[in-house]
Formats: structure tokens, sequence, C-alpha cells
DNA sequence: GCCGTTTTCGGCCCGACTGTTTTCAGTCG
């Protein structure tokens, strides 16, 4: 058993003692032991071996014992009784907003709930209102809640959704039969949630491709199975429709099933116009609705479909019908920016705050991946929750960095680690740091993370304030949302776009594939103002490096090129751009 | 459960917000 599924196990015992009402500070040790784990440097089964666990700051005489026989059995038989003891439905109650432990612990004794539906089912029977420490209003956000939890069952991370259907992918390309096989629909569209994994595939024997897709490993269950199509549940409950065409229908199919419909809809007519007829089975010289190769026009590819109908070729992410078909009359669309372009990321955490990894350790995976620079911007003081830094330990970590910055030179590492801090957004937009402080840093993310209530004109009023310091380089995730579990603050994205390209702001593209945050239906128009993006990983952990493809993607869809982001950039202009606003300011 | 020139008990991370109360508990970041 490695590190990271010990600490994972270490967090869930935290969780499980929580949900029983333990000590919270016997909860917190748990969750410290899991984190100090993870940072430590040295080899788990070492550690063990030599019986130097309690070396680890945060583990004590319990802990080594039971990370111990963790280690050495696989199991821990304190763990399995705990879980024993606790309803798995209280854990899954825990992802309710405005439910924790201390509230699901008096709805399991007073009323005997233990599961979701349960909960449900006592809201509606009112019985939870007249609970102690209940009311009206809260047995009202707990239904709500629970039905938007439920509306979003169905709907799924593009993160997710991708990961789950590359294998899937992968296999089919390997399957002797299949000719051409691609993904379609919002997967390909590269939208930020998915609802299910659209896959197409030309093929000689669609039979025998139907039976090997529904045997797939991964599918619990097969929701339907003919002669071209096949409907399957995959684990993790995403649902993954397979079409199978001939080569020859191949590129009008995936036009068709990639969408999106809004952009077909354009695409069709535009056909009509011309005499012709567009579906899925082909681009037809015909004034109604057919089938008859005879009247075919041969196209191999989507690019040649494109053509006939008089446009350029159309990238997936931007077929959504926001112009992208008027645009594509005239010339090619411009070249949108791809994730190899990206050279760093400038909005991250270590160790010194929420992040899992050391800045040594970060370093080092950077440059493994060949990337050219990476911020360190841990939080500020006012997240007390995240371990924001005050002002001392910044100026540390500035000195850690340039040491650290200085052994990679002499190594010869061509890779520079930035300094720098996600300062949060104070009342009224007052800063974290004062502007000396802030000036010390290659670079500053100002984000709000606090009086996320507040009305639109506040919070609006609140990030143009932050935009107009001089020393912060770009506002970070501007609306806050969570995908599938929070909805973005009000604020007036256009005003603060507005504010953005009067100061020279950058605005962030955080490419967590939770956040996705400024949408992209925003791009267009901050591009628009000359407002430059910045696609940051905002990463907690090294593999989060992975989430600039993600971002990459999203950028696309906002119609961003290279030259509109920033961190596309080379090393030595990436460094003239951060002295540009603060240049600008003082003169 | 951890930690300690406050060494074997008594601390341990703060502050805003919400909805419940009638002075505060629980949740969240």
């Amino acid at each position: 058993m490695d590190k990271e599924q010990v600490a994972e196990i270490l967090v869930s015992i935290g969780t499980l003692l929580e949900l029983k009402g333990e000590n919270p500070f016997k909860t917190r040790a748990y969750l410290n032991a899991a984190r100090s784990l993870e940072t430590s440097n040295e080899s788990l089964g070492r550690l063990v071996a030599e019986n130097r666990l309690g070396e680890i700051k945060g583990i004590g005489e319990a802990l080594q014992k039971k990370i111990t026989e963790l280690v050495q059995t696989g199991k821990l038989a304190y763990y399995e009784e705990l879980k024993a003891s606790v309803p798995p439905g209280l854990l899954e109650m825990l992802d309710i907003p405005g439910l924790g432990p201390k509230k699901i612990k008096a709805l399991h004794d007073e009323l005997g709930i233990q599961s979701v539906e349960q909960l449900e089912l006592a809201c509606k029977e009112d019985k939870v209102a007249a609970l102690r420490g209940f009311g009206a209003k809260t047995q009202a956000n707990l239904l709500e809640g629970i039905q938007r939890r439920r509306l979003y069952a169905s709907k799924h991370l593009l993160d997710d959704a991708l990961r789950t259907a590359e294998p899937l992918l992968d296999n089919l390309r390997l399957h002797p039969d299949v000719i051409r096989c691609s993904a379609a629909g919002s997967l390909r569209r590269h939208r930020e949630i998915i609802g299910d994994i659209d896959l197409l595939v030309s093929a000689r024997n669609p039979a025998g491709i139907i039976d090997y897709f529904t045997t797939q490993p991964g599918v619990l269950n097969v929701l339907a199975k003919g002669q071209t199509k096949a409907s399957v549940l995959l684990e993790g409950g995403i649902q993954s429709d397979l079409r199978v065409v001939s080569d020859r229908e191949f590129p009008f199919a995936l036009m068709y099933f990639t969408g999106s419909k809004e952009h077909n809809i354009v695409l069709r007519q535009r056909a009509i116009d011309r005499g012709l007829r567009l579906n899925e089975y082909g681009l037809f010289r015909s004034k109604e609705e057919t089938r008859d190769p005879k009247l075919l026009v041969p196209c191999r590819t989507e690019e040649d479909i494109f053509r006939e109908l008089g446009l350029h070729d159309i990238p997936p992410e931007m077929r959504e019908d926001m112009g992208e078909i008027v645009l594509a009359e005239k010339e090619p669309l411009p070249r949108l920016v791809q994730w190899s372009d990206l050279k760093g990321s400038l909005h991250n955490h270590s160790t010194w705050s929420d992040g899992h990894q050391t800045l040594e350790q970060i370093a080092a995976s950077m440059v493994e991946l060949g990337l050219s620079y990476w911020a360190i911007t841990d939080h500020s003081k006012s997240s007390f929750q995240a371990n924001g830094l005050d002002a001392a330990r910044v100026r540390k970590q500035i000195q850690e960095i340039r040491d650290l910055n200085r052994r990679l030179a002499d190594e010869g590492a061509r890779f520079r680690l930035f300094t720098g801090s996600e300062v949060d957004i104070l009342k009224e937009g007052k800063l974290d740091f004062p502007d000396d402080l802030l000036a010390e840093l290659d670079v500053v993310v100002a984000s709000a993370h606090q009086r996320l209530a507040e009305s639109e004109a506040e919070t609006t009023k609140r990030l143009i304030r932050a935009a107009e310091n001089p020393w912060v380089h770009m506002l970070g995730h501007l609306t806050g949302r969570l995908l599938l579990e929070r909805e973005p603050y009000k604020v007036d994205q256009r005003a603060v776009i507005d504010a953005c390209a009067e100061t020279g702001t950058w605005i962030e593209l955080n490419a967590s594939p939770m956040r996705f945050d400024m949408d992209w239906r925003q791009w267009p128009y901050a591009r628009s103002k000359g407002v430059k993006c910045v696609i940051n990983c905002d990463a907690h952990r090294f593999e989060h490096a992975g989430f600039l493809r993600l971002g990459a993607g999203i950028a696309r869809k906002g119609w961003l090129t290279k030259e509109d982001v920033i961190n596309t950039l080379p090393l030595p202009k990436l460094l003239q751009e951060l002295k540009r606003k603060r240049a600008r300011v003082k003169s």
C-alpha cells in the first residue's frame, strides 16, 4: 500500500470519526497525519521498515501503529470496525450543502435517518423542521439540496467523462474491423459538463463491434443493443452510446453527432439554401429528404463537408452557434490555442498553504514535464482554512524559492519557479496584503473566497477595485463557481472585464475541471476588449499540471488563440509582460 | 490523537454567515 492510499484511508477515518461526533481535534489529527505523510520525501516502505514513522510531525504512537498495520497487511482492523459502525448513507449525506457531521448525527439520533432518501421523506413529512437546531428554512434548504443533487446526478465533469471515454476509444481502435473512430457530442466539443459519452465508429462488421463494445471492461449494464447502435451504463454512472456506420457515412455522422444541435440547424439550412440536403447519412443533391447514394456529394472528412457548404473548417469546440458560421464564411478561422502551446501555470499551491507537495517536489516534476515556469501562489492570511500565509511567511517563502531557483540554475535546468500569492479580495475590494508586499512578488493573483453572498453590485465593485490595484496581475476564478456543486456568485462579468481592459489586468481561465472559470462564453467579449487570458491549473497536487490540457480545450471554446493567452509566452517575454502593468501605473 | 524550555495536561486555526435562537451552534471557506 502506497502513501496516497494510506493517506486516503486516514482522511476517511477522520470523516467517520466526525460523523460519530468524536473530539474534533482527534479528527483533525488524522487529517494532519494524512497531509504530512503525503508531503514527506521519504519512502513509506523504508519509514515502516526502519520504524521511523514517528519522526514525521503529526504521527505519534497510535498512528504509527495503525499505519504500520496498513502497510504490512494491507488492512486496518480499526478502520474496518469504524466503517461497519457508520451507516454508509450518512457519508453520502455529507454531500448535501448545509449538512455537516453534527446535523447528520442529530438527524440519525433523533429521527433514525440513515440515508438521503429517508432524509428527503422526513423533510416532506415536515419532521425535520421540528427538530432542535433545525427549522422551516433549513428543512426547505435540505430538500432543495437533495433535489439539485438528483438533477446533477446524470451530469458529469469533463475530466471524468474524458477519463472514462479514453480507454473505450483506445480499445475500439484496436479492433481489426474498425476503420475510423471518434468521440462525438459534447465530449468532442469539450463542454464543461457532459451528459453521456457519444462514440462513433466506421467498421466493416457492425454487429461484431456492438458485441465488442457491450462487453468492454467497466460496462455495468447494457441498456440497449441493436444492429448499429448500443447504449451502456459505465462504472461511475456515466452512460455511453455507440453508433456504428459505414466509412462513407462517417464524416456526415461525425458532424451530425458532434452537434451542437443549434450549429447543425444552421448548417442544414445552409445546405437547403444551396439546393442540397444534409443529414447524418450524407450531403445530397436533392430538395427532399433522401438517403439515395446516387445523389451523394462525396466527402471524405468534415472539412470536405464544410467546403461544400462554402465554409472554412470549424473546430469542434467552436460548434456552438455563437457566430462561428458567419466567421467561417469569409476566411479561415484563427488558429486556436493548443495545450502544447502552454509553457507553465501562474496560479498554484504548495504545502505552505493547502497544496500537497513541497516546493522542491513541485519544481522537480515541472522540470520533468518540460515546462518553463511555474508560479507558487499560496493563499494569503485571511484564508485560514487553507493555512494562508502571513507577511512573514511570504517573505520566508520568497527566500526559499530564490534559493531553489539558484540550485536549479546550477543544475542547468531551464526552468523558473515564480514567487507569488493568491491574495484574498476582502471587504470592499481591499486586498489581504499591503502593496509593498505585493510588489515583492513575481506573480499576484487576486481571488475572492469570502463574502460570496453579497449583492451583484457589491461583488462587482470589489473585483473592479482589486483589478485597479497596480500590483495585481490577474483576477482568479472570476465567479467562484464549482461545477455541479455551487452556483457562481453574482457579479457583472462584463463590467469587470471592462475594468480589466482599462487597467491592463489579465483574467484567469481556471483550468480545474470543477471550475473552468471565467466561463468560456465570456471570452470572445474579453478578447474583443484586448483582455489577456491566463490558463492556470490552480494545482494543489502535481498531477494537476494535466489541467493545462483541459484548460486549453475550454479556451478554444472561447475562441482564444495563442496570442490571447499569456502563459504561451516563453520565459523572457513573460517576464516583460509581468512588469508591464506595474510600470504603466508607476509612470 | 498529537504535542510540549508552558513536560504528562490542556491546548490544538480564524471569521463570516445562516438560521436558529433570545445568546449561539453549525457549516463553510
